[in-house]
DNA sequence: CGTAAACTGTTGACACTGTCAACTTCAACC
DNA sequence: GGTTGAAGTTGACAGTGTCAACAGTTTACG
């Protein structure tokens, strides 16, 4: 039997076979087994550099996060006047044109977060983008040139978990098949995203307004930042 | 053998056993043979009431829909002054307390819609909830009495996708247990959603601004609306 | 009433999965 | 040359969803 299989290592073939298995067939549908027949080895060749099924998963999702903090990287550098918007748009297409890969890095219930710390640093780098984008882009319009750091950065975080959960929530949604049952007037499924992005740029110049209501009341009540 | 297990139908008993093991291990961890012999009987039993784990599934969705509609329905009724923010808090809260539930109605990749026609009839309801009330709230403000009806449908909706977006990407966030590896400065991660309430509050009364850019034209610049 | 059908539940099997244990190569190194 | 360690193979075990054939009970109907 020739083994002309590996060209790369077993290692590296075993995450290439298996994110195409995902790309077909979902998360849920990946068996060790599989990719094993599929690369012509044993049962048991990947366990050989895996030591469960979970860590060849922690593995690819590790690569998807690389890819996807990549994609925005490079879309934010090329959209030069609105970066902002830019990752914003790359982060939806991204979304749409790898919907099993993004389910892979937002929708699965992780693997133990302790045992792969290599894959927490990769995620946390791709949220870091976002909030070094609008640390940045903070200082530039603070008036005072070091006005308190640290609200400003607090305040690019709280921008940065605004902005991600608008956009993961509509990737997300847009994903889960109920969209598509919902009976919405005609033109509203397509305006739909850019809707999102107009209420976006709302909200991010003019700051959140009336924020507490019934809950902790926690600090007084903190300024909102207003440009210009 | 005395099977003194079934007060109820079995039908009725394994959802409910269902649930608790969906509560303890969560989605993936759930097995009919578990919850028949958590129930006593053989592990075909169930099968005589479910053609298959993804229609037990189904019904159990079926059953955290409804249980989250009435939630937010009553939510939204208690909290006179403001419903809409009732309803925003209603929601996250049921995300907060119910992780499992939350992430099997909306985090668990669905079996074939089609086969489930129930399951999307309970699943639409809790959005139309929130979409009616919105357009109520849109006819109450509209000065002309019958101000083109279709178009405030199509505001409301867009206005339901963005609020839905924005509360089911923070919950979403908040289950994943990315948001605990972020290393955030201290307020943040308390601050988090009223912040995204006070964000969503600008960007309603507001309107989008600036939202198209690069992509499909469509439209021409839909109206926003400008209360007051 | 009696019989047949329908429903509900049981047992046994099959293919499939992840994972453990023991076995074979085989190259590298002192 | 013998030892060691890694890489890969085979075989087994427990667990799963699902199919098929069987048994008990309830219901329906002539």
């Amino acid at each position: 039997m020739v083994k002309t299989i590996h060209e790369l290592d077993l290692k590296e073939a075993c995450i290439q076979a298996a994110r195409e298995v995902i790309a077909e067939q979902g998360t849920e549908g990946l068996s060790l087994r599989d990719v094993a027949r599929k690369l012509g080895v044993s049962h048991q060749a990947p366990y050989r550099h895996y030591p469960s099924r979970d860590h060849l998963l922690a593995a690819i999702m590790q690569r998807c996060f690389e890819d996807f903090a990549n994609h925005l990287d490079q879309a934010s550098q090329a959209h030069a006047t609105d970066a902002l918007l830019g990752m914003g748009e790359a982060y939806m297409r991204y979304a749409a044109q790898h919907p099993l890969e993004y389910r892979l890095m937002f929708g699965t219930p992780w693997p133990e977060p302790a045992a792969h710390p290599e894959l927490v640093r990769h995620a946390v780098h791709a949220f870091d983008l976002l909030r070094n984008h609008l640390l940045q882009q903070l200082q530039q319009r603070a008036s005072a040139p070091q006005s308190d750091m640290l609200a400003l950065l607090a305040q690019a975080e709280l921008q940065a978990l605004f902005i991600w959960s608008a956009l993961h929530g509509m990737a997300s949604i847009q994903q889960s098949n109920v969209m598509q049952h919902l009976v919405l007037t005609p033109g509203v499924p397509t305006q739909a995203e850019p809707y999102l992005m107009g209420m976006m740029h709302t909200a991010l110049t003019q700051g959140p307004t009336q924020a507490q209501a019934s809950p902790a009341p926690s600090a007084p009540a903190k300024k909102t930042n207003e440009p210009s």
